[in-house]
DNA sequence: CCAAGGCCTGAATG
DNA sequence: ACATTCAGGCCTT
């Protein structure tokens, strides 16, 4: 199979970009946004209602990406291992609220907040004789009691979720439209919602608003980053402030250029298999 | 601008 | 058993 079409399904899905997905036998199944997807081993779509979608982002010129991201040993090892590995382009909306439900937690239990309230908000479907729930629209959660949310197992988040979702229902803020405005603009606008800060708009931007230099910098790539660059982006502070998660994120764009959101997720999967963490 | 403390929750650790 | 810690952070003092 030639280099720049092959898509590692698998590892593209088990690398924390998206978890209302399941396997069954040789297909994944998971829903995106009011759709459901399924995708075969090689990364063939077929969907419940068609959405317009570019799930897997077929569109990159993935081989002058490699290239442009691979400026040093440690990423070229990354990309080499997990060769196909892709960036999602996912639901906007859906992939918000996942990543506020992220913030201080795990992929275990964000996966089951998640499942939580596609069940109970989103409305049901069947595709191909299985059972479905699509993700909540904004109206629906926006209205929805934050002890309802709350019994999805997100705790404090559920407040931050509602807001969200009202916000988005009254097009404060228009997610579709941030896809064409540019990485600086999205990030103020999106950092106004309570319960998004750095980390989780940069989750939102590179996953959903084809913001391909957002990366995301949790605990995980702060230690990647120690380990493997030491002294390239140091650490001024003790934690992460704005301040220095802004230099640092100026720093990195500088380095990888202005695909860093892919060597920051082949660095992530990389480093998170090292340490043998679960998937979905 | 930075540091410290609090926050839901459940799995892991002592 | 039971308490404490920790996990893909963020918000408030």
């Amino acid at each position: 199979m030639e280099k720049s079409c092959f898509i590692d399904v698998e590892n593209s899905i088990n690398s924390g970009q998206v978890f209302l997905w399941k396997k069954n036998k040789e297909n994944w199944y998971g829903i995106d946004g009011q759709d459901v997807l399924k995708v075969s081993k090689s990364g063939r779509i077929k969907s419940y209602n068609n959405t317009k979608t570019d799930f897997f982002r077929k569109r990159d010129d993935i081989d002058r990406i490699i290239k442009s991201i691979s400026k040093d040993s440690t990423t070229r090892k990354a990309v080499k291992r997990y060769l196909g590995l892709r960036i999602i382009e996912q639901d906007p909306f859906q992939c918000l609220i996942s990543f506020i439900v992220s913030s201080n937690s795990n992929i275990q239990k964000i996966k089951n907040s998640l499942e939580n309230i596609s069940r109970k908000f989103g409305n049901r479907v069947e595709f191909e004789n299985k059972e479905f729930f699509l993700f909540p629209k904004p109206e629906r959660l926006a209205k929805a009691a934050i002890s309802e949310i709350k019994s999805c197992g997100v705790g404090y988040r559920a407040k931050f979720i509602k807001d969200a979702a009202s916000t988005v229902m009254l097009k404060k803020i228009d997610l579709e439209n941030l896809k064409k405005s540019n990485y600086q603009d999205v990030k103020r606008e999106i950092c106004q919602i309570s319960g998004i800060g750095n980390k989780v708009a940069d989750c939102v931007m590179l996953f959903s608003l084809d913001k391909l230099e957002s990366f995301p910098l949790d605990r995980w790539m702060i230690r990647i980053l120690e380990r493997y660059y030491s002294g390239r982006f140091e650490l001024e502070t003790k934690t992460v402030t704005e301040k220095q998660y802004e230099v640092l994120h100026e720093k990195i764009v500088k380095h990888f250029g202005p695909y860093a959101g892919y060597a920051q997720q082949f660095l992530f999967k990389m480093e998170r298999e090292n340490y043998q963490k679960k998937w979905l």
